[in-house]
DNA sequence: GGAGGTCGTG
DNA sequence: CACGACCTCC
């Protein structure tokens, strides 16, 4: 027996429109900690794995893990029959065969039910590997989706590179070349400051380590950027490779800058606490200014300089995601394939993406 | 060498948006002076003159005179790629046979380059012979849009007619035949009483003319159409052929009125003063109230009645340009072909189209 | 933000 | 040949 009822429709109704065109059907996989779900895409190049925890539901109830098949053109169509707002609870039997969809308005005048037929769906659920990535970036979804989708008007893959300098994706095509580098701002490093920090292990690792090793890590750690953004360059950085993402990598390094510029430090920390950081999962797409704010500029954790060619095709297809989150995370590392992360309030949405080798 | 930085993108995405259709490539010719471009649309029927003056660009060199030619869609591509805000900066080697883009984001947090490879254009660069037209009239571009969208639903063609008593599109189809009629305004005359003055010669030619030969005309001219807008009518003012663009024509009828009409002329040329005409060039778009206030009406300048038919489709085609600027000017003669010409910070684009003869 | 039209894909 | 996705207009 499952139950679970959802403050707001529309968090189901976005994931399904961000993954039902990569994947046709899969298993929304319920446990006592809450939904996940993991598929292959139709063309088993790309991976989805979607996460809702428990405590994010408003109600949940799960006596026993289920496996419920779901072909998602069905559960799509149901789901275009709620309005964003609508208070969603869906429940299965323990046997059951169908899911079960309760849409409440927001003033309880109008109630409606539906139910979506399941199907079963081998579980070929696939480990994957908890890799420790070289380079993390983290910026605007709306910039990333926007990058993807420019690029797609010139050519097929795309070529992302990571180094102290930024991010560069670059691409080839018939017409022209392009070649987009977005540099690390401070602005970016400010609000992206304890983004995604408990989504994966390392980053817990970071935090701990933040937090045991100095009592002003968690500060330091800000400067540290503030004071590479000024003078970035120094590429002795990159030869660390203690495994850990860390803010544009290194502790070590700065315990020594830490004395010589402890004016700046004091600012910079004075900053960080007037803007105490959103701190991940703006579930809701914040007010536009104008153009989306996506102005913030993009912030880069990096051990290992790392160049990989994707297609494309894909990464415009993950970019969906952007209406769960306004920030994105990309992970890389070289060989290894790509992560793409959304995280919103409830959980996340992960992709990831085999890099195209040799002769693109 | 060419190298010109344009500070908003937007200019030059909303120019290839305009012409891109109907043309598929043509020379780009960089000359000191600025850049300019002359094709002729893909079936050879119109023509479109793009001008863009050196002085209008944030920076701009050129050595020497270098045709680029460029493939419109591939242009077009790349220009999507650029946010409207963007810094642009065209490049291209003299010998070279790609012209480089860069896009450098508002805080400069982000630089794209992109690269489109150029063609060789035979330099049919056609001489458009400077014509003084019998009939000029200006209108909110908005507005033009709007009538030939509206006309085009109905028929194929448009009979344009110009009298004192204002400008007549019209317009036969199977379903329905539709006629327009823009009476001038006085607000039209104030807004437009200097626009594209600069343009033209035989503008200029009409500028001196008030000052020189009447200390009053400046103000006269207004309120010819004063008198003229509430007693359309007085035709023998078509006789004037002194082959320049005047308001309403004939200096010489005039001068009767004024004296009678003293108290009038004073009181219009105060309004004038008040709303010291915005003086041509709207080109950011002006702040829309809701619908674009294109309220302001039509001026009409004229010295010889002219009736001539035109392709609707092209028309549509031209008033794309309504992005460029919020104004446009239509100037007409008897079998020879229209002219519609946008006005803005930077330049112009013209378009040129031949009448239909016969029967339409 | 929604609907309709067009283009590309299976 | 039909469906779905994307883009533009309303």
């Amino acid at each position: 027996m499952l139950e679970a009822k959802l403050q707001q429709a529309a968090l189901l109704k976005r994931l399904l429109d961000s993954i039902k065109e990569l994947v046709t059907d899969a298993n929304f996989n319920c446990t006592e900690e809450g939904i996940h779900l993991q598929a292959m895409d139709n063309s088993h190049v790309a991976l989805v794995a979607v996460k809702l925890d428990a405590d994010g539901f408003k109600k949940y109830r799960c006596d026993r893990p289920i496996p419920l098949g779901v072909n998602f053109a069905s559960l799509t169509k149901v789901l275009k029959c709620a309005k964003d707002d609508d208070i969603v609870t869906i429940k299965a039997d323990d046997d059951g065969d169908v899911l079960n969809l309760t849409y409440e308005a927001r003033y309880a005048d109008r109630i409606a039910e539906y139910a979506v037929k399941l199907m079963e769906i081998d579980a070929d659920s696939l480990d994957i590997p908890v890799t420790e990535y070289d380079a993390r970036v983290t910026m605007p979804s709306s910039e990333f989706t926007r990058i993807a989708r420019d690029l797609s008007l010139l050519g097929e893959s795309v070529k992302i590179e990571v180094s102290k300098e930024g991010v560069r994706f670059s691409s080839e095509g018939e017409a022209a070349n392009a070649s987009i580098l977005l540099k690390q701002t401070d602005a970016a490093c400010q609000k992206y400051e304890n983004y995604g920090k408990e989504t994966k292990t390392e980053d817990d690792d970071d935090k701990e380590e933040g937090g045991s090793n100095k009592a002003k890590k968690g500060k330091v750690k800000k400067e540290d950027k503030d004071v590479d953004m000024e003078g970035d360059g120094n590429e002795d950085e990159n030869n660390d490779d203690d495994g850990e993402f860390k803010a544009k990598s290194d502790d070590e390094g700065e315990d020594e800058k830490e004395d010589e510029e402890e004016e700046e430090e004091e600012s910079s920390s004075k900053k960080r606490k007037k803007a105490p950081s959103k701190n991940g999962k703006p579930t809701k797409k914040a007010k536009k200014s104008e153009e989306g704010s996506p102005d913030v500029g993009v912030m880069i954790e990096m051990n290992q300089h790392v160049i990989l060619t994707f297609s494309l095709k894909y990464l415009v297809n993950f970019s969906k995601s952007s209406t769960l989150s306004d920030t994105v995370q990309i992970m890389l590392s070289n060989d290894v394939p790509l992560l793409v992360s959304y995280t919103f309030g409830q959980g996340d949405i992960k992709y990831y993406l085999a890099p195209k080798i040799g002769e693109e």
